[in-house]
DNA sequence: GCAAAACTTAGGCATTGACTTAACTATCGT
DNA sequence: ACGATAGTTAAGTCAATGCCTAAGTTTTGC
């Protein structure tokens, strides 16, 4: 059953996702794994963090849905999952279009209140 | 030692902002926000949290970047500023794109190992 | 002036988050 | 088989979050 990645938590996926952005060492294995695969130990390593930690942040992200992982042998190799970032980025560039639009409508009139006053 | 490196570790601003988008309440915050500006007393309301609360999450979006207040009378008025939104959505949609190219070169053997554990 | 409205500050409390060390378990190379 | 390597689990520490109530403070309107 593969259906089960996500239980009933009540915290959204946004949540979880963003969550796990919000941590530098976090991004930097985001960043490390936008180059290749890596295993705990690499990370570990860079980041200069426990194994422990590691295998904790690694749940974050796995959970969050943006870093799939597999055991290989005694390692655990670790790629990226571009599909939540995706789902993050659509939010955002969601919300910033929506204000860009209120801008362009209430620009003018804004404008003319300056102006107004101005004068 | 550790905790030493965590008092000294001034969080970057990309801490600050996903940190920020990682909460339910500011992120609608952020909605509302995206529709028209709104006073402090109007979220308390619209979330069904104390004032106080309402103001550490105002404090905390304004940290990131992503909300710009200003005092009006007795209202403090919030409106959304989208440099950071942008910034947040820059350092997503670059990891996004460098993974993709990557993908173009090994999607099919990542497909491949994918396929079989799923079985 | 003065009370109500809208915020602000202070203090407290329960939970979560990022670490750690110590003690396993599983794999690999010889 | 056996020691070294890589990861996992358990348990604990400490700081940061998110929320609250209570007691200020500033503005507004009569």
């Amino acid at each position: 059953m593969q259906i089960v990645k996500r239980m009933l938590n009540h915290s959204s996926d946004l949540d979880l996702m963003f969550r796990a952005l919000a941590d530098g060492n976090r991004r930097a294995m985001i960043d490390r794994l936008s180059k290749s695969s890596a295993s705990a130990g690499d990370f570990s390593a860079q980041l200069g963090i426990s194994l422990p930690a590691t295998l904790q942040h690694l749940a974050v992200l796995e959970q969050a849905g943006l870093v799939i992982t597999k055991k290989q042998g005694r390692l655990r190799i670790c790629t990226l999952d571009t599909g939540a970032l995706s789902r993050a980025e659509h939010w955002i560039n969601e919300r910033r279009t929506l204000w860009g639009r209120r801008l362009d409508a209430l620009g003018a009139l804004l404008e003319a209140d300056t102006m107004e006053e101005d004068t």
